[in-house]
DNA sequence: ACCCAGGTGGCCC
DNA sequence: GGGCCACATGGG
């Protein structure tokens, strides 16, 4: 682990990837249920369940907090755990028709760790989610933190800690306090992770190759060199 | 036939 | 506070 700086990591990851723009969406309230179908499940099956839902016409809080479960079960079948997640999403649209009227303006317009707070209250959210929303659908300068996020953190020798506030507090340290930045961090090692990071290294053509554990420590035997 | 994905909640100690 | 388990589809 050489180059632990993290604006170098960013801009090697930024030269490397290119800009992601996250979050994919046409509304934040799309955002918002993309972050509860996205748990645990590949971003392609999520996809399908999002068209199904606006081919449903069930792409919206009024109408979600509506619908019928089992057809919302069936709508999301594709993004897995269907079952808790129809029902977590029917409960979450419901609390923002109560609580809001379905204003997401509203929701969104008040201090960020009292959002922070309310929706970690709500079953389905739990801090990578409370905090994807945030970021993505409310634009507050938040970082999001997820599995490969602390992985990362080991293999390049970046943070110690292992849970998630100490890894938060870490990164929201040291980058620029701006939502674009946060965004744009979580998205490429996201993709940094998908291609070089899973729990089984692939190191070819990893962009801080140089500055991975695995190089250094041999946990490769292969003549191949590590990533990240 | 495994293993895992842009996690979470419930339970246990 | 951490460790373990169920939750479920689809791709490698």
């Amino acid at each position: 682990m050489i180059e632990s700086d993290i604006m170098n990591i960013y801009q090697k990851l930024l030269d490397h990837f290119g800009k992601r723009n996250w979050w994919p969406a046409e509304t934040s309230f799309e955002i918002m249920v993309g972050a509860i179908l996205t748990q645990q499940t590949t971003w392609k099956n999520v996809e399908r369940a999002i068209n199904n839902l606006k081919r449903e016409n069930l792409m919206n809080i009024d109408a979600l907090a509506k619908a019928d479960i089992s057809k919302l079960e069936r709508t999301i079948r594709s993004s897995g755990f269907f079952r808790q997640k129809a029902s977590r999403l029917k409960n979450i649209a419901s609390h923002l028709m109560s609580e809001y009227n379905g204003d997401l303006n509203v929701f969104f317009d008040r201090d960020t760790n009292e959002i922070r707070e309310e929706l970690l209250a709500l079953k389905g959210i739990g801090q990578e989610t409370a905090d994807s929303i945030l970021l993505y659908a409310g634009g507050k300068p938040i970082f999001v933190v997820d599995g490969y996020t602390i992985r990362i953190c080991e293999r390049l020798g970046l943070c110690a800690e292992k849970n998630y506030d100490e890894v938060q507090k870490w990164f929201m340290k040291r980058l620029p306090k701006a939502a674009e930045v946060y965004g744009e961090m979580h998205a490429l090692i996201v993709e940094l992770g998908k291609h070089h990071c899973k729990a089984e290294p692939k190191c070819n053509g990893c962009p801080l190759m140089e500055s991975c554990s695995f190089h250094s420590k041999n946990n490769h035997q292969t003549e191949l060199q590590s990533t990240i």
